[in-house]
DNA sequence: TTGCATACATTTGCATACAATATAAGAAAA
DNA sequence: TTTTCTTATATTGTATGCAAATGTATGCAA
């Protein structure tokens, strides 16, 4: 395996005062990696050859794994060894049957109370997204934009819990592997759905939303399965 | 403070080969301890004192920290200490919004699809926990038999994702202070709410599984703020 | 060849030591 | 008295070393 994957950094976010660096900069460097699919699912964490390539102590290295795990990213394996966790069939239909729920909750709430400047928020989203679908940007900015769309949602839910939940789950998404914005077709579906969902919100229609943010999952998994089958492997939505 | 609560241990259990000491031993004290209200929401922890009063280094218990941390059960106070989460009024309501959506939707899919040994187990802790209600049992067993009733429930679902959310929220149940089985009145009209939901599921009624779970979650958060106004402080189900 | 046992190597778990940073207290100057 | 600078202390972050546990290979015996 290639060890440049290292070079996964990224200016330290720390906004005030936090976990500054390591720990926090581990985790988000592993992410990076899986999501990236340097790291595949399945591939055993040795604490000494990561921290080496990273160029921490195992000790920071180990908090990260210890969170990771916790959020369900990593997990130990028939020999006791640390692994990126695998996701098999049934849990992919069952990962994208609860966020097909909750993104639906989300898009619900958010169409009853979100504020004016939310609104405001999620169509400026939705409208960037629109422009550079038609300008053919690259799959990884399209995946980002996406987040974006779906994050801004759910913080116009005003419930935190769900946020949380929700951003867990996405992270649980790479372990599908990388993002695929690659397929033409269902990028434009992807607009389209995402368009139904944003007017729903506009409009104050809680029911329309709810009911076509559950549309955009039902086809999202179902591309997925399509994807799977075809041994195509790539991500979508 | 007391430093009594050090003494929360437990059988270490490490059913196949997990991580079976200290740092797996430290996270569930520190979830016993807040749960027995020993350690309170808001409180800071400091690392050389806390592991002073477990007996432990500073390395396990970071990593236990660490873990608690992105399960959300603590989280860096302004003044970038580590702390109890604490939950505000808010908060309250967005969790017991969440939990409600997903127990319904549990207790929905449960009621489609559980096995009959699934249904049976199920019907089992719910006549269990009949009895014990009957016999005037304390709080804590009642509190833990529910636990059960609504784990099985999650488990009967099918959805590992589903499951593991639901576990991290109840985790988070313990921000709000001691369990209180303690009001004889909510006690019986627990009951009756898991007559229902266990009806529903036995029946193979999705629909009303799901509406039965819904309204005992929307009793348990009006319980849960009555408590609240009235200052009595305990913990509802 | 298969099963088992023992020895070896690897890897993780934990603790201690060290470093850096934040916090608080106190003293000096305005 | 108030403010600020300095110093001391407390607390967190990181590295390393050691010990225990676990997987692996090798060899022997059936």
């Amino acid at each position: 395996m290639s060890t440049d994957w290292a070079a996964h950094d990224l200016k330290v976010q720390n906004h005030h005062g936090g976990n500054l660096a390591a720990t926090s900069r581990i985790r988000h460097v592993l992410i990076a990696a899986i999501t990236a699919g340097d790291i595949a699912p399945g591939a055993r964490l040795k604490e000494i050859d990561l921290g080496q390539q990273l160029g921490v102590s195992r000790t920071p290295l180990r908090e990260a794994m210890s969170a990771l795990k916790a959020e369900g990213v990593l997990s130990i394996g028939d020999d006791g060894g640390l692994r990126v966790r695998t996701l098999d069939y049934q849990d992919i239909h069952a990962l994208y049957q609860l966020r097909a729920k909750l993104e639906s909750m989300a898009a619900e709430l958010a169409a009853a109370q979100a504020s004016p400047a939310e609104r405001e928020f999620i169509a400026e989203i939705r409208a960037k997204e629109s422009i550079l679908v038609n300008d053919g940007i690259n799959p990884a900015t399209l995946a980002k934009l996406n987040g974006q769309f779906h994050q801004s949602i759910a913080l116009a839910s005003h419930n935190s819990f769900l946020v949380e939940t929700l951003q867990r789950l996405s992270i649980l998404m790479v372990l599908l592997g990388p993002t695929a914005y690659s397929l033409a077709e269902r990028v434009r579906e992807i607009g389209a759905e995402h368009d139904a969902i944003n007017n729903s919100i506009q409009t104050h229609d809680p029911i329309a939303a709810k009911q076509a943010a559950s549309i955009h999952l039902q086809n999202a998994v179902k591309a997925r399965l399509q994807l799977i089958a075809s041994g195509h492997k790539d991500n979508i939505d």
